[in-house]
DNA sequence: ATGGTAGACCTTCTA
């Protein structure tokens, strides 16, 4: 089976090349995020059509997430439990399959703006609650897969410019710590598990040319629990819709898991 | 030098 994530910035923009890269690529369960828009205007209708289930956690312009699925879901969570937070940037929900349930929590990280403003504080207090939210979970769902827009580039070799980057956001000490935190709970970053080119990146600015110098981030990120890692046979990043006109800045990411 | 682009929206915020 296939999971995958992908930051589509603006669903209502982004739905016809959702809808292709579904025909094209028909994951099992696809993870949205910053889809903008409300629950009452998310096209359930159109991608009913197109064979797919959905559950959304909306929100006005900012933020929100959806899980799109084959088989319907069940458990479904908004948002970080006991964390108050007023932007909708998590959804967790139970995908049934022969193998077992399997625990599927999808997030839009908060980006955190700047190293010390109060968005980075955010971030960082965000992040707590989500790991504490995570080591809950996998207790109970040791098959647990944690992806979505991260907004960390992990090490060094995930970002175009490490040394010049150094230190700002999405490459800070604190944040790459919380990344291998969660990590340390018993999860596995899925694109290391297999060999992979230089210079992998799943985001990149829409302004200066980034995607044709190739000048772009690793931060959209699947993570697999101790219990899946055996069963994971691929990850990649499709760089294709990225090519689109009027491409969302970042590309999708799939995990291929053996039954 | 602090640029530039995209999306949603009320003229600026977020990324």
């Amino acid at each position: 089976m296939q999971i995958a994530t992908w930051n589509v910035n603006s669903l209502s923009v982004r739905l016809p090349q959702v809808l292709d890269w579904l025909a094209a690529n028909p994951v099992d369960a696809l993870g949205l995020q910053e889809l903008k828009l409300v629950e009452d205007k998310f096209p359930f209708m159109a991608l009913q059509a197109a064979g797919y289930h959905a559950v959304a956690h909306g929100q006005k312009t900012y933020n929100g997430v959806a899980w799109l699925t084959r088989q319907p879901v069940r458990d479904v969570v908004r948002n970080i439990p006991g964390f108050a937070d007023e932007q909708a940037r998590t959804i967790a929900a139970t995908l049934d399959t022969p193998q077992g349930p399997l625990r599927l929590i999808n997030g839009y990280f908060v980006n955190g703006q700047a190293p010390g403003s109060d968005k980075f504080a955010y971030k960082l207090r965000w992040l707590d609650a989500l790991r504490a939210w995570v080591k809950a979970e996998l207790v109970s769902h040791p098959r647990l897969v944690v992806l979505g827009d991260f907004n960390i580039a992990p090490e060094d070799r995930d970002s175009y410019d490490p040394e010049g980057l150094r230190g700002s956001i999405h490459h800070t000490e604190e944040e790459r710590a919380q990344f291998q935190a969660l990590l340390g709970l018993g999860l596995h970053d899925a694109f290391r598990l297999f060999e992979q080119p230089d210079k992998c990146f799943s985001w990149w600015d829409y302004r200066m040319l980034g995607f044709q110098k190739n000048r772009g981030l690793r931060i959209d990120h699947i993570l697999v629990s101790d219990a899946l890692r055996p069963a994971a046979t691929a990850c990649t990043i499709d760089r294709a819709p990225r090519k689109n006109p009027q491409p969302s800045d970042h590309a999708p990411v799939v995990v291929t898991l053996a039954d």
